[in-house]
DNA sequence: GGCTTTCTTGAGCGATCACTCAAGTATATA
DNA sequence: TATATACTTGAGTGATCGCTCAAGAAAGCC
């Protein structure tokens, strides 16, 4: 009996990802979404309810998609191979809205004001976290990477150094494949 | 003839950079800068003009603090000490406004918007490379890191590790004191 | 004490913020 | 075709944004 929206949720949700990935939460408007997902006010909220629940879809698909992209990576080419490769893939997409963590701008901007994004920010990169370091131990057991290491404390630090080398990369006066390179190399000598 | 204002101008600036340093650009109002300088709009505006022209002179006085902060610890205890000392160092002054780096703060959040507080950041967070480039070139001298590398190379990723450190110890999930440990051993393999 | 010059005050500007809601429109069932 | 049930529209809400400016208060010079 009822009438059907005439949109396609997932494909408004990505383009609401990209907007926010790149102007940040704040400086996505209303009206910027309005103007970018083609929605009236009213449609909006009966859709979405809220900027905040919609920023929530919007970095839910975010991390999902990281962690996909990182998985077909080690299907494709192994563990170690897969984590020297990540991060110049990761800062070599130009069609990606903004070179730094989606994640890691949303802790930064949100977290001084304890918003809740902020909290679900950091879980997602928690399990990202836990991501690598299966990526780590997959490694070790091919005698890839020494045994002796933690491979928590190894995720940690690839994650972090990861998060370092995507704002190096938003700088955009330096390149940052050399790093990206660099980053490769360590690995090596694990 | 005239009237002397009854503030301490550098001591306002001091007191504006850790709020927008908490807080960000867009997320720090006047009402907020009215409250924590105790300053009616009217003064404000007389003594600097805008928020943006505040901010910048904010980001200045950041700038300037952070390379003072490695200056001292180079003098102190030598080029590679520091090095290795300050990551550490700058993560756990819990006074703080913020774990992130302010620089990289302003650069992810303004960026995107093409404002120009955003190449100030970037050519401070220049400069800091500069001045790390200067303390490998030292620790070269001394021997204490191998002359092979590019002393210009070693400060880029020292300085986006750095990044990614402060970035991890602001979410408040991990503790960073463990990537600063790695980072600093790192540099004894060079 | 006058006079000049600057600083301080705070009401209020237009613009924009996230969001609401009543009215209109389209569609699936009966 | 009639009715029920959504979805769509867009004017408009109060709150807050960065900022202005006229009026008043204070301090240095004569």
């Amino acid at each position: 009996m009822p009438r059907k929206p005439n949109y396609d949720r997932t494909a408004l949700i990505a383009r609401a990802r990209d907007l926010f990935w790149r102007q940040g939460w704040a400086g996505t408007s209303l009206k910027d979404l309005e103007n970018e997902l083609k929605m009236k006010p009213g449609s909006f909220y009966a859709a979405f309810g809220s900027k905040d629940a919609l920023y929530e879809l919007a970095m839910d698909t975010y991390a999902a998609d990281g962690a996909a992209r990182l998985t077909t990576l080690v299907e494709a080419e192994g563990a170690l191979r897969a984590l020297q490769d990540y991060p110049k893939l990761v800062i070599s997409r130009d069609s990606a809205p903004a070179q730094a963590c989606m994640l890691a701008k949303t802790v930064l901007e949100v977290k001084p004001r304890d918003h809740p994004l902020a909290a679900r920010a950091t879980t997602h990169l928690k399990t990202m976290e836990g991501l690598f370091a299966d990526v780590f131990a997959q490694a070790q057991a091919k005698d890839e990477i020494s045994a002796e290491r933690d491979p928590t404390a190894l995720a940690r630090r690839y994650q972090s150094d990861l998060m370092g080398l995507r704002v190096s990369s938003e700088r955009g006066d330096i390149d940052a494949r050399l790093i990206a390179d660099e980053i490769a190399q360590s690995l090596s000598l694990l």
